[in-house]
DNA sequence: GAGCTGACTTATGGATGCGTAAGTCAGCTC
DNA sequence: GAGCTGACTTACGCATCCATAAGTCAGCTC
């Protein structure tokens, strides 16, 4: 357990995974879609109303998403009515569930409006309350203070000019 | 368990909690700031330099922040220095950590370099590392489709037009 | 084959995000 | 009391986000 924080300056985060991922759903548009997405929306309209974004705003993030491969345009068709898509998560969207789990809860606990919150995710099997929870391979509860910060294989660490 | 997902269209999502959040942090230097905080950033320059972002917009986001309780300023003097102000999280900040946790986890699975992750969180009791995961109240894992949405106090029916 | 419908695209404009560069300001050192 | 330093603020301009409004387009119905 060397103190890389101590060292904070001698690497950098040009490669930062959470820079990197704000880079795709960094807008909160983009989260949004995402939300709905996860409540079962998968037609653009529906996304465009139930959000409250305007068509522009809706398609381009849809691209992006789709480009990006969080969600997959599949064809579907009503009786009576042409071939259309929808968009639907792939494994790579769905593996960002603890993200949004993660920033529903943190607004439930500390901007929530005076009724309370609006929904409660309930795990299908026992009906308990599904929390976004930081846990280490051991199967420890880890609070905060109790982790720190190690070297990954991608680090950079930066050149000391003067050393 | 009704299934409140098929009559989406009745409910709105006005108060949304992730909606409500993405106010606070919907930026990219939000999320930035607050990840340089969890690694133990505090003072203004370091901020600016270490996310490599302007420094109006580093005074901009430190601002808000404080102003909605994720930071605060404490005074702090160094020998032979007058007194300055240092950014710290508050509970409600270190609170956030779950959500940058998650984000930076989907990162390193989906988005990362060819050299891999930069860095990894473990815990300091035993070494493991630490993961955002999410758990219902009875302490089952809750993997992605064994979850549903329930309705909350502050859910916002909307009136059915021509029902 | 004319109209309809869902899924977009285009055009336009305002607001916000963010960078660079330069200025301010307090108070400690010398 | 002049200079220095950290912490900002101001000025300016570009880029992106996003809304409203209108246009397009494919193909099914009638």
């Amino acid at each position: 357990m060397s103190d890389l924080l101590a060292e904070r300056d001698a690497w950098s985060m040009a490669n930062c995974s959470i820079a990197r991922t704000l880079e795709i759903v960094g807008t909160r548009t983009a989260m949004l879609i995402l939300r709905e997405a996860f409540l079962g929306t998968r037609r653009f309209d529906d996304f465009a109303r139930r959000i409250g974004i305007g068509e522009p705003a809706t398609a381009a993030r849809l691209k992006e998403l789709t480009a990006a491969g969080l969600l997959e345009r599949v064809p579907y068709r009503e009786p009576g009515q042409r071939t259309r898509y929808a968009y639907q998560l792939t494994e790579k969207g769905r593996d960002f569930l603890p993200v949004l789990t993660a920033l529903r809860q943190w607004g439930d606990t500390w901007v929530a409006g005076e009724q309370g919150r609006p929904v409660v995710a309930r795990h299908k099997q026992c009906g308990g309350e599904v929390r976004a929870v930081l846990r280490c391979e051991e199967g420890h509860d880890v609070p905060f203070g109790e982790s720190y910060i190690d070297a990954g294989p991608g680090l950079l660490r930066l050149e000391a000019d003067g050393a």
